[in-house]
DNA sequence: AGCCTATACTTGAGGTCACAAGCTTTTGCT
DNA sequence: AGCAAAAGCTTGTGACCTCAAGTATAGGCT
């Protein structure tokens, strides 16, 4: 009997919760050893590279590339500033706002993003793949999207009441 | 065209790796923030509590809490210092194995425990339950539980020879 | 114009974690 | 027994991130 009667039982949703973040570190921690024994980079640096390689121009308002990362604006901050001290991104001021300063994708960073990205990319698809059929990761990846946060509030479908 | 030429796609490993480490990052960050302001903990302490709770005699080895915790020794170390310092937590010494040390949950940590539990774990389901049907949540745990390291390794069904 | 709030960003302090190195004890090998 | 390797744990160091607070600029309101 009741010896663990006091112990929270386990829902669907604790239990998706607990492997959501099991399965988060367990990936990242692999991952990012790998990246930055290979590159010298952390993931959100590698992340922080391939959005602004991704940006028109190359180039983003830092609060952007925060939303983007999932970081908060310090942590952008220290972000970019070892970004920017290794080269890889540049800043720039903009005109009509002297508040805002742009990231800009450096030469040498879009040279970095193209040497990391082989090996990495790689990686992501062995670790990830390798325990699913066809089809099993693209409903992971549209489960996940679900919760609230992981892709980016779509404004445009409230027809509201 | 193809300004975007050097610009890695993202295939669906990719997709679901970069979603599940947003996931993890926005869920863990809400319920983190409320977990420690309703009740001082952070989500490994009452995780670490909770593990305790079920373990025979709400007793572990240091190392075997440190791999249920996705931790390292140093990583458990800290995490037991802190909660030894707040009484949830004690330690025993091993009678056959002069290096190992238990971690017990003691009653206070129990209590602590219980008073946690409520709010928590209601805070988990409506976080991860608002946006799933029925079913979904079992089929998105057992998606993760593929991912390496997520579920204990199985030992007991390798043949060997 | 003056003021008030919001926005963009930076900085200081603190928490959490991993890695490397070190200590002690145990285990296996000869 | 003796020695080497492994296991369990702790500590120093550094990376990374957040929160709180501070600065500076922008925009709205009277």
């Amino acid at each position: 009997m009741a010896r663990a009667a006091t112990i929270p039982k386990t829902s669907p949703e604790i239990q998706a919760f607990v492997r959501l973040v099991r399965a988060s570190v367990a990936v990242t921690r692999e991952l990012s050893a790998q990246l930055s024994a290979d590159h010298g980079l952390s993931i959100n640096a590698y992340e922080a590279l391939l959005t602004l390689a991704r940006a028109p121009d190359s180039r983003m308002r830092r609060v952007d590339l925060a939303d983007s990362l999932l970081l908060t604006a310090s942590g952008v901050t220290r972000l970019l500033d070892s970004l920017e001290c290794d080269g890889y991104v540049g800043r720039e001021q903009c005109e009509s706002d002297r508040r805002v300063s742009y990231a800009v994708l450096t030469k040498t960073g879009r040279d970095k993003l193209r040497e990391a990205d082989t090996t990495h990319t790689r990686q992501i698809r062995e670790l990830m793949g390798e325990h699913f059929e066809d089809g099993e990761l693209t409903q992971l990846a549209d489960l996940l999207a679900r919760l609230p946060g992981v892709e980016p509030a779509d404004e445009s479908c409230a027809p509201d009441s």
